[in-house]
DNA sequence: GATGAATGAGGATTCATTCAT
DNA sequence: AATGAATGAATCCTCATTCAT
């Protein structure tokens, strides 16, 4: 997908044309305009995505396991689709886009997963009571995302799913070392 | 400024030059060309933000401190210089572009910085010694980039700065509850 | 053509474009950038001409017969095409063009031609055995161009073609006055 | 001289400057605009070379010598100041040049050079009476301006000069073989 | 539906020229 | 007289979009 290699804004319709295989005028069969297509993709792909994230949480029992299994999830998805990772990536740290709507409504979805998750976590005593909840869960998602982004950077060589349970970890136990207050 | 408001690559010249109020080609006796502007921009900035971050974490007594304290004073720059913000959001999360090598040495202060407090925390004991190094400082730098990210796409109302205590609080403590698994 | 009037360099795409009946973008649909229209025009050009020559030297007899046929075909197509011969002349005397390899190849195109046609005539004995051979064709061809040169700078009025004979003449026999030198 | 590098329309009021020592705002002291450079440079060439192609001419006796000392001179001249032979050929084969004026006169000195020594050698038999004196200038001119265009485009190595006589001899005897129609 | 040639507005960049110092 | 920073008109080129086939 060249716009994974160019950005979207970069890419021309002539280029996403021939990737597709397709005359350029036929693009606009298809798409109102060339935001469109960015804006189709995510919907796309949120729709996509979203409907795995729902299903893994909703078969998993306990907030932790949940959350392990989102997490697992998100990474495994853009571990597999690279290219939708990097369009994400690039255009969720942008503004005035219009693709707007959909990144905030993709955002909105996953930071409310996981605010369900942190409040059943409280709910059966598994997670702390006095969090900041929408921090936790903007804490939770921006982890996530450097994780990817700094996988992407790095040209996606390593397995990207492998550090979704140190990142768990981390979520759960944070850095700081509980034994020594405790003792 | 303009390319806060709309993006580096969707602004125009002219309209960079207007708001600095010169004519377009006096742009191009400081800069030598388009891509330049966002080069110099972040050199420049990087210089100035990261000597007050080691500034700040040097005057701070315990790795626990120093790491408040960068949190702080990362949130609070930010915060003050908003377009700075925007601007280092949408390029950090971009690739192949022409500021690529500054961003990356942006990021790698900041990492390296987070390293260093983090070993530091390890030796003094107010740290785990079980933990992923290069995981830890993604999941810092993660979390505290996407606050920002929220903040700015919230159209940065409330105050940032208040954020990096229970920011640092959940980086320390986690989210898990300690008091169930140790009672 | 606009570029014969105010030469290509001093010639706008917009204007070329405008002459051709086209729109500015057109242009790019069939040449890679401004100079590339000079090189197309010199490489369509010059393969129709020298075919031309080529023909004319072929279907004469004797080295003279043939040098005649060249030049009044020369002054004859450059008078046809008045355009032509102005780019040629303003090209041909510039150095560091795009179109120099083509204007390289057109010169030498010229100068082999003469100098077959010289080789000949000292072969069947109808021209001197003591000439200079590159000097020569350089004298045939720069006296031709001035004569062109001259008629485009009084603006193409008089019959070029005309000049044909006379000049062969000056190549043939010299301004000297054999008469004497015979007597 | 960078225009003789590169033209003097490819060449810029700064590289101009940057070469005279002097800044950009200098010029503009001394001449009207970019093409007075041009029309100055030729006003005063002309008159320098013209006084000693006047001077070559009066101090030689008979037509044919008087010849041989004009194109001497001018190749050594040339020879001598390779940038303006470069600007020279490169300008005489523009049209609507701001410099026309000028380049007009100097090929008109130059023809009319020509012109009284042919006439002279008409008039003490050692020229053919049946000239066309029109052609006939045009004809040297034309002669002496390729031989330097070549020496140009070749690169300036070989010496120029001698390809005086041989030119000369061109000129006078031509290249056809008498001794074969006078026996 | 599909095509792709043609369009022309828009944008980066250059550079002759001016003018305050 | 000399400077050189600033100007902004001018120009090449790109590319999203249209539309006749």
């Amino acid at each position: 997908m060249v716009f994974a290699e160019q950005g979207f804004y970069q890419s021309t319709i002539s280029q996403i044309a021939r990737e597709a295989g397709v005359a350029d005028g036929t693009i606009y069969l298809y798409f109102k305009n060339k935001d469109d297509i960015l804006v189709q993709f995510f919907t796309y792909k949120a729709k996509q995505v979203f409907d795995l994230f729902r299903e893994e949480v909703a078969t998993a029992d306990g907030a932790i396991e949940k959350l392990k299994n989102l997490v697992r999830r998100h990474l495994d998805e853009f571990q597999r689709d690279k290219n939708m990772a990097i369009v994400y990536q690039a255009e969720t740290h942008q503004n005035s886009r219009s693709a707007e709507p959909q990144i905030r409504e993709m955002s909105k979805m996953y930071l409310d997963i996981v605010s369900e998750i942190v409040e059943q976590g409280q709910a059966d005593g598994t997670m702390r009571k006095d969090l900041y909840l929408s921090l936790v869960k903007r804490f939770i998602l921006g982890a996530v995302d450097e994780t990817i982004n700094n996988w992407l950077h790095s040209g996606g060589k390593y397995d990207l799913r492998s550090m979704a349970d140190p990142l768990i970890d981390l979520f759960i136990r944070g850095i700081g070392n509980n034994n020594v207050n405790n003792s």
